[in-house]
DNA sequence: CTGAAAGCGCTTACAG
DNA sequence: CTGAAAGCGCTTACAG
């Protein structure tokens, strides 16, 4: 029947058939104007041949590799793990693959990294994920290079560059709100670093629930950290030494908390029953510790799924006529509280 | 100069440095047999133009796509994260690029998920990760396909099939040992999964450890246990409500020594002080609980890095006339004992 | 040491 | 509704 050996390619199903290559063309990418019955034909040779296209020449010729990148930093980030799990997942739903590449943030040959991965591959678009998705450098080698990009969660938003986020500012509320339904008044809370945008967003969620429910905001228990487990153990030891010691900790992200715990744990402060611990993010390891972490899951499969949609579609010249608005551009997707046992009433 | 608007092709290069293409293509595949002189001035006019080379063109002409598959099936597992990390850095240090997919074990069209992939892409070598190398349906439908494949710690061995792993029976061993030099007699021992090879090895290897220091392995201290932080907790939980508890657990992965740690201060005992701790695996949350733990680091990013090297380098027609036998196709890396503060002499 | 020709397997205009 | 031709940008034999 086909090339022995070798795999078939779209001569073979266009002999096999009785059409010409064109029209096996037009079946295998969806085009209209083919004829029901023609069409039937062909995918009844297309399966039973178990032919399928090959990128390289459906690439070079058609100038689209059906090849969506993604740009990390740090591999270990639960993060980049649910991000590319969102992705990869969409992306073969919609017949395009995940080609990942991880980037030093501050490599001295970061332009030239991304222009081999860009020049060499030509992605039809690339996820950005933080810290990279701020970063300057990476931000112009793409625009130059004319590869359309999606951030993941940025600082800020520019202009004109698509982005996908949660809003930190409400999540932090709602979990500052669920410590205060549970009675607790003297609240601390643990800060991200200055430079990250989460890090005020979220302060500033805990701010808004407490002067929502007119709860003074005690500057003394407001302490620095740094996201690291180490910043959230020093923070606590401080907060839980002193002679009134707060009833619940909110730890703006999980490793802190997980240090709050720990800190908690090595005076003997029960948790929950002295002392209650909220964090943020949802990492694996929230619900791996005794008691689990009442925390925010961000949704961030869903979040990496718009992405790999906006880049597909976004892909389309037959988008509306109108170059996309801003909302449209910037989209924001929901979170999610989860309530586990590090809290209680007090 | 090139083309306006569109980015230079090996056309442009070759009128540029006033040679032919094919000798351009010499120059960037390092082929012998070009005058110094015109490689260097063909280098000159590639920078000068930044031209880099098409995968989608050399893929359909060369038949290699410079593309590498890792496949996987448990996006969150710290082991995939450091595969994946030490894959995309080899990868991109030997001009390749790593695609992922993310495949459910038991997919019902887990054959067209991978055929999809393969045919379309065509990678010149896939990595597989647990549980996935070991599926029968995964490694027959790579081995139709003629795509060359590496096992990530697989199950077992098969025969012509090129492999990477570490040494689990003698890292067990090993953290044994580091448990009995520290004075530890009555060490418990909980169990991993039947159905994974881990399990078995590791406890093997414990049970070498004691034997080789005359001390009789108690029945009653080896819990089963599967690889779970909850079995971790439950098994913890009966060795030490015992009246006669152990002075150390060797939990034979993270997740159950979290468990155990767990159970430890629910009970009020304290590690390392009245309880030793060990571990194995290494995970990130290994370092975020208190006290960390010590456990066995597998050197996952180098079996990654070696694996892709096995792939690229097996690629090449030139390789030394034999069939690589056995001990290059089994690769076994060094791991290393990382001694936390979970443990101690008692 | 160097090059002219053919071809990889598709899609894009362009006809009819 | 369908097809013949050209071409995407490289590499592979094959010459010289």
């Amino acid at each position: 029947m086909s090339t022995r050996g070798t795999s078939p390619t779209i001569v073979d199903v266009a002999r096999e058939a009785g059409v010409s290559i064109k029209t096996v063309s037009r079946v295998l990418n969806h085009e209209p104007g083919v004829h029901e019955t023609t069409r039937e034909q062909v995918i009844k040779v297309v399966e039973a041949l178990r032919y399928r296209p090959k990128q390289s020449a459906r690439s070079l010729a058609g100038g689209r590799s059906f090849l969506i990148g993604l740009l990390y930093y740090d591999p270990s980030a639960a993060f980049v793990g649910s991000v590319q799990q969102g992705a990869t997942l969409r992306c073969r739903e919609l017949g395009y693959h995940l080609v990942v590449e991880s980037l030093h943030n501050d490599a001295p040959d970061l332009r030239q990294q991304i222009d081999r991965m860009v020049l060499a591959l030509r992605p039809d678009g690339m996820i950005l994920t933080p810290p990279l998705c701020d970063n300057p450098e990476v931000l112009s080698a793409l625009r130059e290079s004319g590869t359309p990009c999606v951030l993941m969660s940025p600082e800020r938003d520019i202009h004109g560059v698509p982005s996908v986020r949660m809003d930190d500012v409400h999540a932090a509320e709602e979990i500052t709100n669920l410590l205060i339904s549970l009675g607790h008044r003297r609240i601390a809370f643990i800060k991200g670093p200055p430079d990250q945008s989460a890090s005020a967003a979220r302060y500033q969620g805990f701010a808004n629930a407490l002067r929502a429910h007119d709860i003074e905001l005690d500057p003394e228990l407001v302490r620095p950290g740094s996201f690291t487990f180490e910043s959230g153990r020093e923070a606590a030891h401080q907060l839980l030494s002193r002679r009134q010691r707060p009833s619940a900790v909110f730890a703006s992200n999980d490793d802190m908390a997980l240090g709050v715990l720990a800190a908690a744990q090595r005076l003997g402060l029960a948790v929950p029953a002295e002392l209650s611990i909220a964090g943020f993010d949802d990492s694996p390891s929230a619900s791996l510790v005794w008691p689990p972490l009442t925390t925010v899951r961000q949704p961030v499969a869903e979040m990496a799924r718009t992405a790999v949609e906006m880049l597909i579609f976004g892909l389309k010249p037959d988008a509306s006529a109108a170059p996309a608005d801003d909302d449209e551009l910037h989209k924001v997707l929901p979170h999610e509280v989860v309530v586990r046992d590090s809290t209680r009433a007090c």
